[in-house]
Parts: structure tokens; C-alpha cells; sequence
DNA sequence: AATGAATGAGGATTCATTCAT
DNA sequence: AATGAATGAATCCTCATTCAT
């Protein structure tokens, strides 16, 4: 049924609303349900347990997320756009979320949610990095980087990434002081480092 | 007493511990009072509530990193040795551990613990930041950096820094290829780019 | 139609396997359905309720028991052999279980599922015991048996009839070392007593 | 602490008398609690959970019980009178509950609670019908008794015994037709049998 | 007539907090 | 001052029942 896929997805919808407001422990499964404008038992037609609920939200999510930078890494441009590319998918609001990333960060660290999660957890910052990595090899190869090491750079850059999105979608939106702050120059700063 | 100030110190430990291992909801004022040998009902003695013991514990946290911070972006030293004594800081294990930052994080952007813990939160961003850009304006102005917009170098700077701490304390720990991460070659990475 | 008598016919045999097997608050009614290989929705088309169900399913059992028991009684053979077919009855393997009895025992006791539960079992017990009653009463009047008080030795004869159906149905099928029991013996057993 | 134990056995108490009334699925751990005059939690402090209440409850019942005919069957007298007191025992109130032995056996045969408890309930099968079959060979070695299949014999008088208690307990006790039952008379019935 | 997706009342269980000792 | 037994509010989850198709 048509219509049984779009229901789940709306539950995964709210889920994902309701887990980054709240955190895995203080969200409630009717707050959920409610937000989807579902019966709290229709969750349970969809989804196991609220853990389980949880794991699929995460799934879907990291799915997507690997699925769009892997679309990246495999355009057929030179290693600066792309992570130019990355860098511009990171600030772009609600397409990928670093809060709900500390959420699902925390928890997956805790496994008090279940290993299954904690794997998929590890499976996606193993793929981040080596992603990242196999692009800087790949500016490397083309001569357009130097010779570093690529696993530090890609360390170095996926934090900084992380960093900006944090700050534009949580802190930044709650002060004033907007700060411009734009793809092409933390590129440079990342490119070419501070020393004169 | 002495006593007093000693048994409140031994509760704020376990209390960090705790947490950070379980998260705030997930986490057991039971737990905390065994872990510090004393009774349940002793830890209200010192605290409030579990919201008021976790703020506090994250004060004490947050005085502690400041004040390390501060001591060393004021040392009578280069910008350069400042960076890199910040580096070091963040990889020496139990000194600070990225883990709890996150758990703070998740609960500080909730608030469902109270305004207060935002707003500390925040600060300790802010200041975090700020220190970093103030070394690097150091950095500019002595003309060893180039100038380079400082606010955008310390955002990198941090986000890389706690992307080694995590990845030391709680990715790797668990795995055997074991990557030789030192401060030196982090700070090279940070300060001169990846550019030829 | 005659669909429609046949389909009740089915889900009320189901519930008798579903009841006997968890008793009325463990069973499902979805369970029920499976096992009826009908939808949920339809025991709803034939029975107002899970304990109306339990009831309908309980009077079809009583109803039937009570028929057999009658016929038994009302054969014309002397008393003894209207005791050995009894006995011969309710050793037979589903014909009669006694497990259900159980079941039907405990709730019509607690009567938490209604009050006719209650009388359509008591009505049982009184009848039963009657029928034996009455079959005894035959006995000591053609002067097989001796002037004895006809109550209890209904009583008693009805006790170890049950007590025979639970241990071959229940306790003795899980072991090996199979007793012989035999229609014959049980009823030396009760006619002649142990004195010597 | 004394305290502690004598709120166990009033849990124990409350359980025993809720479980009777309502079966192990329909009663609320809340009903036990009131009816303990202690609060919800309290029960949780001194058992795992509802079905460890419904195991130790029928633990201690068992226990008291094997002791109780135990005793009877070890007493210095003859074969005779060790069944007259078996017989006396059941048929005083309050002292053996056969409707909570009815509950016992559905969630036992069910067992839904756990494997345990089956086994316990077996083991008081068996030792119920052991300990008789072994007063009853001792009447047929002091020449008292013919020689009968004592296993038959066993299963019969427990039968019988089961019968009484139930029809006195729980039956009679709701209707006004009296129907004087003494012990002797019973006892008659089972040992010089029907036939003439 | 038959279905099963949707629902929400109900109940087991947890745990922060209190308070008598 | 320190304790931990007792509590009940809060929350996950189940399942009888309904109703749109």
C-alpha cells in the first residue's frame, strides 16, 4: 500500500523532529505520535520499540547523509569542489543536522540503545573520513595538495565542518551578531592554513 | 568542616563520571551516590536536584577548562606554541574528554535542564572561541599568521581539535590500527594547509 | 447461510484452543482470528466481545458435555457400566480436557467475566454431580451397591475422574515412566475402596 | 532488620489473597500494594517483578503446604488415621486454598510465568500423590488395606480430597442447601468403596 | 460480509525525591 | 549529618475494539 510507506515516513519525520529536540531519554513516544498526528499505538504497527524507532530514524538518516556525500566524492570534478561541495552541503540549514549528530553521537557512544547502533554509528564516521580522505589523496595525486597526511587533513577538515554547522544552525541563530561566514573563505582557511 | 568540601568534591566526580558514561536522563542519582560511596539521600544534602547536581558538575567542568585554557593562551609565549599547547591539552586522555562535551552539548541545546546550563554553555563556547581568535590575532599582528579572518581559523582550529579528541578517546581506543597522531603534525596540518 | 454457521463453528473452536492453551486474559483475540484463519475484525461480526466469545465458547463445551454425560446416563445398562463409561469418556485425549476445566473454573470463580459465566458453570458442577448422583442412587436401589451416601461418592467419584484426565493429559504426557492406567482398575479402585 | 521481614510476608499476604481473587493476569500490582498498605514502588523493592511476586507467593504456599502433609504423613500412626488427617486438613478453611491451587495449575500448565514455576508446581504433583502413595502401601504392608495399585489408589483419594475442598470452599459456601460433610464419612466412602 | 489499520485506555515498571531514623 | 526504605508520578508498551474500505 501506497499509503503505509508515507505513514512511516511521517513517523520517521517526527521522530527525527521530536529525538533532536528532546534526546533519546526525554522524548516521549507520544510526543512522537502526536506530532505525526498518529495514535501512539500506530507506532508500534510501524516500529518495535521506541529503540527501534530510534535506530530506523538514525538509519534513514545516515543512509541519506552517505548517499549524498558519496554523490559528491563521485562527481567528476577536481578535489577543491568537492570539498568546496561538502563544505556548502554542511551549511545548508536542515538538509543535515549537527545537533541531532551530538544526539545520535551520545547515544550511539552509550550503546545502552543497542550495538546495532554504536555500529551503524561507527560505520558512518569511518565512511565520513574515508571519503574525505580519498579526495585529498586524490588533490594529492593531481599535485594540486602537497604531500600531507591525508588521514589528519580529513580529520581536521570533517571537524571544522562540524564546528561551522554547529554554530550556524544552534549558537549563531540565537545571537545577533551575524557573522558572515562563507564557503569560499573557510575553504581558504582550510586550504592554505594561517602560516604566512 | 573539611570534610564537607571534600565529600561534595567526591559526588561531583562520580557525577562526571556518570554522566558522561550514561548521559543526563539515562544517568542514575543512585548510580552517582554509589560510585562516591555515600547514600542516596546524601547527595541532596549538597544538591538540589539530579538538574542542579549536573549543572554544578558541569560548572566545575567548565571553570576548570576555562581557567587550563586561559592559563595557557596567557603564558609569555609564541601564538604558534600557544596553538600547540592547546592541542596537546585536548589529547591527553581524562583531561577532557569530548565525550561528556557532547552530553553537555545535547543537554545545554535542549535546556530541559534549565536556562542556566545554556547560557553556561554558550559562554564557554564564546570564550572558547574567543581565546582562540584573540591567539591568532596575536599570531597576526606579530606577523607570524597571515591576515587571515581569525574568527574563521578558530572555529576550524576548535572543530578539528575536538574531532582528534573524540576519535582518540572513543573511536580508536576500540581499534587496532592504531594511526600515530601527534601535536606536531596536527599543528602543521592547521597552519599550513593542504594547498601546494 | 450456511457459511455463516460454519464460520462461527471455527472461531469458536479456535478459542478453544487459544483459551485452553493462556486462559481468557492471557489468549488474544487476534491469536483467535490466526488460528480461525478469519480477520480480527470478523470474531466481531459473530461475538460482542473477547468474553463473550469466552462464554459462547465455554456454553458450546458445557452444552456438549452436559449432552454426552446425559446420554451415558440415560443408556439402559445397569449402574457399573454407566461409571466405567464415564470413566472411559474422559480418558479419552480431547474429547474433554481438562485443562480448559481449569481455565473455565478460575474465571467463572472470579466471575470477572460475568455473572452468567458463574451460573453457567455452577449449573455444570450441580448437574454433573447430579447426574452421578442419580447414577448411584440406581445402583444402590437394584442393590449393587451398598446404602451409601450417594453425594460423596458422586463427589469423590467426580474428584478422581478429574484427577485421572489432568494427569494423563498433562503431568503424565512430559514423563517417561508411563503408568498404565486402565478403565477397569480405576473403577475396582473406587468400587470396592482399599479396606480389606 | 525484623521489619523488613514481616513486609515481605504482608506483600506475600496481599499477593496471596489479590492472585486468588483475580488470577495472575487480571490482578493489578497496584491492588496488591493497597490491599499491603504500601505504595507501588515498595513492591518492586522487595521483588523483580509481578511474576517473581506470583512465583514466591506460590513458593511460600507450596512450601508451607509439602510441610503441612508432610508432617501429617511422618506422624507415629497408623495408615488410617494419616488419611483421616489428610482429609481434615483440606476441608479446614483458609488452611489450603483450592481455588488458588486452580489458579496455580493454569498458570503453571501455561507456564507463561516461566519454567520454574511448572517445575515447582510438578514437584508438588508428585509429592502430593508420592507421600499418599506411600501412607497407602504402608496400610497394605500392616495388612490394613488389600493389595491395591497404590499408585490408582493415590490419585483417587486426592482427587476425591480436591473435590470436597473446592465444593466446600467455593461452591457450598454460596448456596444454603447444607449438605453435611464429615470427615468419617468421607473417609468410608474411599476405603470400603460402592459395591456391595 | 470481511478485513486489518488505527486507536487509546490500562497496567507494569522505573527512578527522582522525601523523610523518619 | 547521613542514610536508604518508601513512594507515586511518569512513561513504555499491549491489545480489545472500532470503522473505513
Amino acid at each position: 500500500m501506497e499509503n503505509r510507506r508515507s505513514k512511516r515516513e511521517a513517523i520517521l519525520n517526527s521522530a527525527l523532529k521530536i529525538f533532536e529536540r528532546d534526546g533519546f531519554y526525554k522524548a516521549k513516544v507520544e510526543d512522537i505520535a502526536k506530532e505525526a498526528n498518529v495514535g501512539k499505538g500506530t507506532i508500534y504497527e510501524y516500529f518495535d520499540s521506541k529503540k527501534d524507532l530510534f535506530y530506523q530514524m538514525v538509519k534513514s538518516m545516515v543512509d541519506q547523509y552517505i548517499d549524498d556525500i558519496q554523490r559528491i566524492a563521485e562527481e567528476d570534478i577536481d578535489a577543491i569542489s568537492k570539498l568546496q561541495n561538502i563544505v556548502g552541503f554542511h551549511l545548508k540549514p536542515n538538509k543535515c543536522d549537527g545537533n541531532l549528530g551530538y544526539v545520535i553521537h551520545v547515544e550511539a557512544i552509550k550503546s545502552g540503545i543497542g550495538e546495532e547502533l554504536k555500529l551503524l554509528y561507527m560505520g558512518l564516521r569511518s565512511r565520513q573520513i574515508d571519503l574525505t580522505e580519498k579526495i585529498i589523496l586524490e588533490g594529492i595525486e593531481s599535485k594540486v595538495f602537497k604531500e600531507i597526511n591525508a588521514y589528519m587533513a580529513a580529520m581536521f577538515f570533517i571537524g571544522g565542518v562540524h564546528q561551522f554547522n554547529i554554530e550556524l544552525n544552534h549558537i549563531e541563530r540565537n545571537s545577533d551578531n551575524e557573522k558572515n561566514i562563507d564557503v569560499e573563505e573557510i575553504l581558504d582557511t582550510f586550504l592554505n592554513g594561517l602560516a604566512r
